[in-house]
DNA sequence: GCAATCACG
DNA sequence: ACGTACGTGATTGCT
C-alpha cells in the first residue's frame, strides 16, 4: 500500500505566499486553499498513492519547546488572511473523506516521520509531500519526498529519493540531520554551530559522517584550526540542535496501514463548499459535478424549463407578445444565426436553421418592440451590420454585466457566471443555446441588482452597451491593407535577415537557431565569453536590455539586435498580417470588450493596437494600411489623456495650470521640479521628467525609475520627492486611492468602473506593493478608457445623425481613426475633434491632435 | 501549455 | 530585507 502523507501546514503556507491573494465574493480568502488543492491533485496524478492522509500542527508546545524554550521564537504570527483558511481546508478534506491527523505535542513533520516509519515496517510505501527541506531526512528505500514550491502562481512538485539527495548534497538522507545540527536553521531558531554554514557543514559530514564522531575526535581530525575552534565553542549547541532537528518517528499515530484509507465523506457538502469558494474547476477535477445540482446550497433553484420548438413566426409572435421582457440566446456560426432560443422568464421558445421561417423569426426577434436581454450582443450587432438586419431594444448583456461586476474573471460564459452568481444550471436541456436561454433570466435578476447597488447602471447602459454596437460596426468594416506592398516589404526583410544570419553564424563560428534563447545564450555567454547580466528561470537572459549593454563588447550583438527587429517585423507584422487579410482586401480585427482589468478594449486577429510606430523601419508598415478608393483616413489622438485625467482626479492645481496654459507638460514638469524657467530646461531634464510622469501614472518606485533613466536609486528617490513636493495634489491622490482600496477592497474610475484589489491586504510585500501600484494606476488608465469609449459612441451617433458615410474603423487606446469619403473629410475631421474633446468635462482641457492622409503613416504625425 | 521576447498605449 | 513600473497580443522554441 502506498500512502501519501501531506505536511498540511507547510503546503498551506507555501500556497499562501506563492499565490496572489484571492478572495471569494463574501470576502473569504481562498488562495492558500486553492494552491493547496492544486498541489494535492498534482501529487495524486504523479505519485498515484492508494490513499492520502493530512497531518496538521497543533498549537500546543511540543517536546522541542520543553528542551529549548527559544524554539521557533521570533516567528511572526500567522497573518489573519492565512489563519482563516485553515478551518476551510480541514472541512473540505474531511468532507472529501480524507483522514486528518493532528497530535498535541507533535509537529506535522513528526507525524509524517511516524507514518513513514510505519509504512517501512509493514511493507508499504510512503510519499511525503511538504514544502520544507528538513523532511528530506526521512527519505529511505520505502520513503520518497515530494517537495512543493510555488512560483508565479504555478505549483511545482519535485521528487527526492536517496540517489537524488546523494547527488545533490553528497550525503545520505540521515546525514542531513547531522548537517542541520551544525548549520542550524534560522526559521526554527535552531542555533547550530556559530560560524558554520551550509558549505562547511556539508563538507564536515561528507568527511566524518556524524557530529558524535567529530566531537569524539575533535583534536585529531584533519580540519582547519579556525573550524576546530568554532566547533569546540559550539559543542553544546550542536548537540542540542542535533536533537531539535531530528524528526520524531514516535508520534502515536494509528498503527495499521488500513486505518489511513479514505472514507466516503460528504461529497455534497464538499461540492457546496467549493461552490461557495468559487472553485468551479475543482468541482470538476474532483468529479463532484454530479452532486452539485443535488446539494443546492445557496444557489437559486430553477424549475425544469418548458422548451417549445416553434417553426412559424406567428408562434414566436404570440409567445413574445405576452412577455414583459425577452431573454435571447443565439448560436452563431461565422456570424450567422443557426439556433435561437427566447425565454420570457418562464418558458422557452426555440428554433433552428432547419426550420423554413428561421431567418424571418430571427429578424423578428432581434427587431421586435420588446426590451431584450442578451449575451455577447456585439456578435448580434455584427450579424446585423453584415446582413443589413435590424437590431434594437437590448437593455442588458450578461457578458458585459459580468465584466463590469468583476473585470478579473476568467470567462464570462453563462455557465460560468451561473457559478459565480449562484444560479443553478437547469437540468434536462441539452443544447448550449437552450441552457443559456434558461439561465439568462436568473443571471439578469442577480446581476442587475448588484450593478444597481454598485451604482454602475450608467456604466453599463450609457457606455458598454452602446459601445458594443460601435465595436461591431468597426469589426465589420475593417481596415484596407495593401497586401502586395506588405509582401514586397517582407521579401526585402527576408533578404536582409539572411545576410544577418550569415554574419551572425560567422561571428559564432557555427550555425545555430538564433531564435532559441537557450542556444543563443550558450553561444554568447559560454562560447564567446560575454558576461551574463541577468538570468531567467530557464537560463541566461538575452533580452534587448541585456544585449544593449553588451553591444560594445562584441560585433555579433548589434547583428542579433537587428536580426530580432527584422524577424519580429516579418513574422508578426508581415506574415502574421497577410494571414488575416480577407477576400475583401481588408483586415477585420476583433475587439474584445471584456478582457482587460482596467476597462480598456483589446484587439486580436490581427492585433491592430500594436502596429509598429516607434522605429522608422517599423513605422513603414503603416504605409500599407490604406483608405479605400475615394476616401481618406482621419486620425485623431488625445494629447496626454492619462496625465490630464490625473490632474483632474487628483485636483492638482499646479498640473492643471500647465494644461490650461497649453504648455508642454514634460517641460513644465521639469521646470517645476528643477526650479527653472521653462526655456532653461534641457532636453535631458525634459526626458527625465517625462519618465517620472510615466512612472507616476504606473504607481512609481524609485528602483524602476532609476533603471529607466539610468541614475542611482537615491537620485531617483530625490526626483520623485521633488516631483511630489511640487504636485502635492498628486501626492494626496496616491495616498488616498491606496487607502480607499484598502478600506473598500476595490478602486474605481470616474465612471464607477471597479477593480477588486485583494492584493492590498496581502502579507506578502511584493503582492501588496503590486496592489498599491494598481490602486494608483487603474483609476487613471480606466478613466481614460471610459472617456474614449464615450467619445466613440458620440462620434458614431453623430455620424449617423448627420447622415454621413464616414465611419470609425479603429481605436488604439487614445487614438481613433475614421475612414471618410473625400468630400466629407473636412466635416468628419471637425466632428471627430469636437466629439473627442467634449466627450466629458474635466477641470483641464481635453485636446485631440488630428490629421488626415491616404494611409496610416501619413495620417499621423 | 508555458516561457521568453517584443510590438503597442 | 524584500524585488519592482500599468495594461495588452503574437510568435517562437521547448517540454
Amino acid at each position: 500500500m502506498k500512502i501519501a502523507a501531506i505536511d498540511s501546514n507547510s503546503i498551506l503556507n507555501r500556497a499562501f505566499y506563492g499565490i496572489r491573494l484571492l478572495s471569494s465574493k463574501d470576502n473569504t480568502y481562498t488562495n492558500a486553499v486553492y494552491g493547496f488543492m492544486n498541489i494535492f491533485l498534482k501529487v495524486l496524478a504523479e505519485a498515484e498513492p492508494d490513499t492520502v492522509v493530512f497531518a496538521f500542527d497543533r498549537p500546543e508546545p511540543t517536546f522541542r519547546h520543553e528542551l529549548y524554550s527559544e524554539y521557533k521564537a521570533g516567528r511572526k504570527p500567522m497573518p489573519e488572511e492565512l489563519a482563516m483558511q485553515f478551518p476551510i481546508i480541514k472541512k473540505l478534506l474531511a468532507d472529501l473523506g480524507y483522514k486528518i491527523i493532528e497530535i498535541p505535542g507533535f509537529e506535522a513533520d513528526d507525524i509524517l516521520g511516524s507514518i513513514a516509519k510505519l509504512c517501512g515496517e509493514n511493507g508499504g510505501e510512503c510519499v511525503i509531500v511538504t514544502g520544507d527541506r528538513d523532511c528530506l531526512q526521512l527519505v529511505s528505500d520505502s520513503v520518497n519526498v515530494r517537495l512543493a514550491s510555488t512560483k508565479a502562481g504555478s505549483s511545482l512538485v519535485t521528487l527526492y529519493n536517496t540517489e537524488i539527495i546523494k547527488e545533490k548534497y553528497g550525503v545520505s538522507p540521515k546525514q542531513l540531520i547531522e548537517v542541520k545540527a551544525l548549520m542550524g536553521d534560522s526559521s526554527d531558531n535552531i542555533p547550530g554551530v556559530a560560524g558554520v554554514g551550509e558549505k562547511t557543514a556539508l563538507a564536515l559530514i561528507q568527511k566524518f559522517d556524524n557530529i558524535k564522531y567529530i566531537y569524539e575526535h575533535i583534536d585529531e581530525i584533519d580540519i582547519k584550526d579556525s573550524v576546530r575552534a568554532k566547533l569546540k565553542n559550539g559543542k553544546d549547541s550542536a548537540e542540542l540542535s542535533r536533537v531539535l532537528g531530528e524528526i520524531s518517528t514516535a508520534a502515536p499515530v494509528p498503527g495499521s496501514l488500513e486505518d489511513y484509507r479514505k472514507g466516503a465523506g460528504k461529497p455534497a457538502e464538499a461540492a457546496a463548499l467549493l461552490n461557495k469558494l468559487e472553485m468551479h474547476k475543482l468541482i470538476e477535477r474532483l468529479r463532484l459535478d454530479a452532486v452539485t445540482a443535488a446539494s443546492g446550497g445557496e444557489t437559486v433553484e430553477s424549475r425544469p424549463a418548458q422548451a417549445h420548438n416553434f417553426v412559424y413566426k406567428q408562434d414566436f409572435e404570440k409567445f413574445v407578445q405576452k412577455a414583459g421582457r425577452i431573454y435571447i440566446s443565439v448560436e452563431l456560426e461565422e456570424d450567422f444565426p443557426v439556433r435561437l432560443a427566447v425565454s420570457d422568464g418562464a418558458e422557452i421558445a426555440w428554433a433552428d436553421s432547419f426550420c423554413l421561417e428561421f431567418m424571418t423569426i430571427v429578424n423578428y426577434i432581434f427587431s421586435c418592440d420588446k426590451k431584450k436581454i442578451g449575451h455577447d450582443i456585439k456578435n448580434i450587432y455584427r450579424y446585423a451590420f453584415k446582413n443589413n438586419a435590424q437590431v434594437s431594444g437590448f437593455i442588458f448583456d450578461t457578458s458585459l454585466a459580468g465584466y463590469i461586476l468583476n473585470p478579473l474573471a476568467r470567462s464570462y460564459e453563462p455557465q460560468r457566471l451561473a457559478g459565480e452568481y449562484s444560479v443553478a444550471v437547469p437540468p434536462s436541456l441539452d443544447s448550449e443555446c437552450l441552457k443559456n436561454a434558461a439561465l439568462l433570466p436568473l443571471l439578469y435578476a442577480k446581476m442587475y441588482s448588484q450593478i444597481e447597488e454598485n451604482g454602475q447602471i450608467p456604466l453599463l447602459r450609457d457606455i458598454e452597451l452602446p459601445l458594443s454596437e460601435v465595436l461591431a460596426s468597426m469589426e465589420t468594416l475593417g481596415f484596407k491593407v495593401d497586401a502586395g506592398g506588405v509582401r514586397q516589404f517582407g521579401e526585402t526583410l527576408g533578404e536582409n535577415i539572411q545576410k544577418l544570419e550569415a554574419q551572425i553564424y560567422e561571428y559564432a563560428g557555427k550555425s545555430f537557431n538564433i531564435n532559441s534563447t537557450q542556444q543563443l545564450g550558450k553561444i554568447l555567454f559560454d562560447e564567446l565569453g560575454l558576461k551574463s547580466k541577468k538570468k531567467t528561470k530557464t537560463g541566461y537572459s538575452t533580452d534587448a536590455d541585456v544585449l544593449d549593454a553588451l553591444k560594445y563588447d562584441h560585433p555579433i550583438i548589434n547583428d542579433i539586435l537587428e536580426y530580432r527587429k527584422l524577424t519580429k517585423l516579418k513574422s508578426t507584422y508581415v506574415d502574421g498580417l497577410l494571414k488575416e487579410v480577407k477576400p475583401d482586401g481588408r483586415v477585420h480585427t476583433r475587439f474584445n470588450q471584456t478582457e482587460t482589468r482596467t476597462g480598456r478594449i483589446s484587439s486580436t486577429e490581427p492585433n491592430m493596437q500594436n502596429i509598429p510606430v516607434r522605429t522608422e523601419l517599423g513605422r513603414e508598415m503603416r504605409r500599407f494600411f490604406l483608405a479605400s478608393e475615394g476616401k481618406v483616413l482621419v486620425d485623431a489622438d488625445y494629447s496626454q489623456i492619462e496625465l490630464r485625467v490625473l490632474a483632474h482626479i487628483a485636483g492638482d492645481e499646479n498640473m492643471a495650470e500647465a494644461f490650461r496654459n497649453g504648455q508642454d507638460i514634460h517641460r513644465s514638469t521639469a521646470a517645476k521640479v528643477f526650479g527653472l524657467p521653462p526655456e532653461l530646461v534641457t532636453s535631458k531634464m525634459r526626458s527625465d521628467s517625462k519618465a517620472v510622469n510615466f512612472g507616476i501614472v504606473y504607481g512609481i518606485s524609485a528602483f524602476s525609475l532609476s533603471q529607466d533613466i539610468g541614475v542611482s536609486v537615491s537620485d531617483a528617490r530625490k526626483y520623485i520627492e521633488d516631483y511630489l513636493n511640487n504636485f502635492s495634489g498628486v501626492r494626496d491622490y496616491m495616498k488616498n486611492t491606496v487607502e480607499f482600496g484598502k478600506e473598500n477592497g476595490y478602486v474605481k474610475t470616474m465612471f464607477n468602473r471597479r477593480r477588486n484589489l485583494p492584493e492590498l491586504s496581502s502579507g506578502n510585500f511584493n503582492q501588496k506593493s503590486f496592489g498599491e501600484r494598481v490602486a494608483m494606476n487603474m483609476p487613471i488608465q480606466g478613466t481614460a478608457a471610459d472617456i474614449i469609449k464615450i467619445a466613440m459612441i458620440r462620434v458614431f451617433r453623430r455620424l449617423g445623425r448627420e447622415g454621413l458615410k464616414s465611419r470609425l474603423i479603429l481605436q488604439v487606446h487614445d487614438e481613433l481613426i475614421i475612414e471618410s469619403p473625400l468630400e466629407e473629410a473636412e466635416l468628419a475631421t471637425k466632428i471627430l475633434k469636437e466629439e473627442m474633446e467634449n466627450a466629458v468635462w474635466l477641470s483641464v482641457p481635453l485636446t485631440a491632435d488630428i490629421n488626415a492622409g491616404q494611409n496610416w503613416y501619413d495620417a499621423k504625425w
